[in-house]
DNA sequence: AAGAAGAAAGTTATCGATAACATGACCACC
DNA sequence: GGTGGTCATGTTATCGATAACTTTCTTCTT
């Protein structure tokens, strides 16, 4: 990069801090001279350096980073999506990061971020090891927590209970009679909140009087491989379920078609249920039960409640975004 | 943020320059100097300023930015997690943003980031604007265009022929028996790379004497819904296929389900082949007809290319990585 | 015509880390 | 005992933009 404030400064015959108002758009200058510099620095193709300008001032700043547990699940997908979409268009730029469910690894990659001065963070999960804590704390970054309830964030969370969402398809399995549950997950690394939804389904099936029959916890990526290979296991252990719970629409569409390759009738000999509400559910020979999560909204939320609070304005430290039981044709 | 290697310096009796050394771990200390300073920089917690770092410096940044056209396509999301499996490791951050297919877009993103002096960039597609072009050259950044193969990248690219993959896939149906080929796509924007394959597609078709029936392109996103409403438009239109070709897996799974629907036989009544190699898409009741594209190692090639060339080690302009056509149950 | 008010600039100091160069202590060797 | 060399450390200048002042020049008022 070559031009630099004092060069358009210099070609314009004015000095670099009339330069820097003409192009941070301020005011004090004549139109003349904004015509000149303008001229100039679209001549030159000025490329501004925000790391001078980030550092030279402490204003706020214009990086964000989010971290996710997984860069390959579709429903992070559309929530990546529905930040970039609310930032991007402010001006912010994104820095991602995975930790692949581990918050070792968040930690990690916090230290590094922390160390570009973000303007603020989009972290997944309410579970954070004291480091993490301790340095957003200290460096006093606005932070929001996505993806799952905590009613005591860091400093702002959007999200819904996985608790409830197990516990609200329990509910809906008993309430069209199934009686014997048996639930298929994936602990990769440990994904705290794939566990809640577990202990919630189980739960409240305990208290129903119906408690789980069995689960089998692969460890594993949650893919549709894992829910095929997960079903088979469970039932080769002990044959005698009415209805599974997946620990995701992938894992349930795997289920799908280890039913179907064995010839059993979903939902007639076993019903099917899953979580996340990915489009390709919607669109199965039998439409899935499951749950569906507003992603794109939680992203965007998190987003403007970030950009709010950036710029000084009233935020609720909590939001909470609603899950929808899409009761479908397998149960 | 409190503390800064002043502070530090202060602490331990020493000057700014040897925390400095100490804390990058170079050599010009003692032992006894090293552990003063790193006790007391872990007592308060001391968050290096990568801003000033990076400013005061002309060294290598470790900023890395990647655009790409959707964040909700499960493709990209592999090679996503691919690139920041890579780059991760190496302490590097990765700043993204998606374009929705617009060159215009991709312009202003780099515009952005290019301010913060990124130490490379990764690009999908090998379609710019004459601006973008001109940023990169002038600002010499190291670039990587991956996804769309060309052979004169603008710097270093990692890709395939999409134009290949239909013409290979239009002599796959072709050696299958099929003649009358109907096509179903998605122009999000001006997708140069789906309309590359459509083209590739129809003209080996065209060459084989079996010219394309007919096309359907939606103006929508290339999900489930437009494939299962693209093959309603298309069979509507003119109901002589015996197989259709659609722009990715998500839409050919769309269309599955409209056939299904509509008790059309597959691959009996109508074939039907995808493209990406999605891994629902095999795990179907009838594995689909695809081209599977190797994301991750797309993502870890195009990672491991800019680091090399970063390193000032030798890279080579363009590598080609396999596609591999799937021969499944649908056609 | 003097003075006030305001617009349009210019000046200076600063952010934190680092490169490049400078210093001082200690030792070896002829 | 002087010279050269190495190690540990200190000094100074610098990166580019900007905040906070200060100065200069107009214009308008009474």
């Amino acid at each position: 990069m070559k031009a630099n404030l004092e060069d358009i400064a210099r070609a314009a015959g004015v000095s670099k801090m009339t330069v820097s108002r003409v192009l941070r758009d301020g005011s004090g200058f004549s139109d003349e001279t904004r015509r000149r510099v303008m001229e100039i620095a679209e001549k030159v193709g000025y490329v501004p350096n925000r790391l001078a300008a980030a550092f030279g001032s402490d204003q706020a700043e214009t990086l964000v980073g989010m971290c996710v547990p997984r860069l390959t699940s579709g429903l992070f997908g559309h929530v990546l999506d529905g930040v970039d979409r609310a930032l991007g268009r402010l001006g912010y730029q994104l820095i991602i990061g995975a930790n692949d469910h581990s918050t070792t690894e968040e930690e990690a990659w916090i230290r590094q971020v922390a160390s570009w001065r973000p303007a603020g963070l989009i972290l997944s999960g309410r579970h954070h090891t004291p480091g993490t804590i301790e340095i957003l704390r200290s460096a006093a970054i606005p932070v929001v927590e996505i993806w799952d309830l905590t009613t005591s964030p860091i400093d702002m969370a959007v999200g819904f209970s996985h608790s409830d969402c197990g516990a609200e398809m329990a509910r809906h399995l008993l309430a069209r009679g199934r009686r014997k549950a048996g639930y298929v997950g994936a602990l990769a690394r440990s994904d705290v909140m794939g566990q809640a939804r577990f202990e919630g389904f189980r739960d409240a099936l305990a208290r129903a009087g119906h408690p789980l029959v069995d689960a089998e916890m692969l460890h594993d990526a949650p893919g549709f491989y894992a829910g095929y290979y997960g079903l088979e296991t469970l039932l080769s252990r002990k044959n005698d379920f009415d209805v599974v719970y997946f620990h995701n629409d992938e894992m349930a569409i795997g289920g799908l078609a280890f039913c179907r390759s064995r010839g059993l009738g979903v939902p007639e000999d076993l019903g099917i249920a899953g979580w996340g509400g990915m489009e390709a559910a919607s669109i199965l020979e039998r439409r899935l039960t499951t749950t569906v999560v507003p992603t794109t909204s939680i992203g965007k939320a998190a987003a403007e409640a970030l950009v709010t609070k950036l710029k000084g304005g009233p935020v609720q430290a909590v939001t909470v975004v609603a899950t929808r039981l899409v009761p479908g044709e397998t149960v």
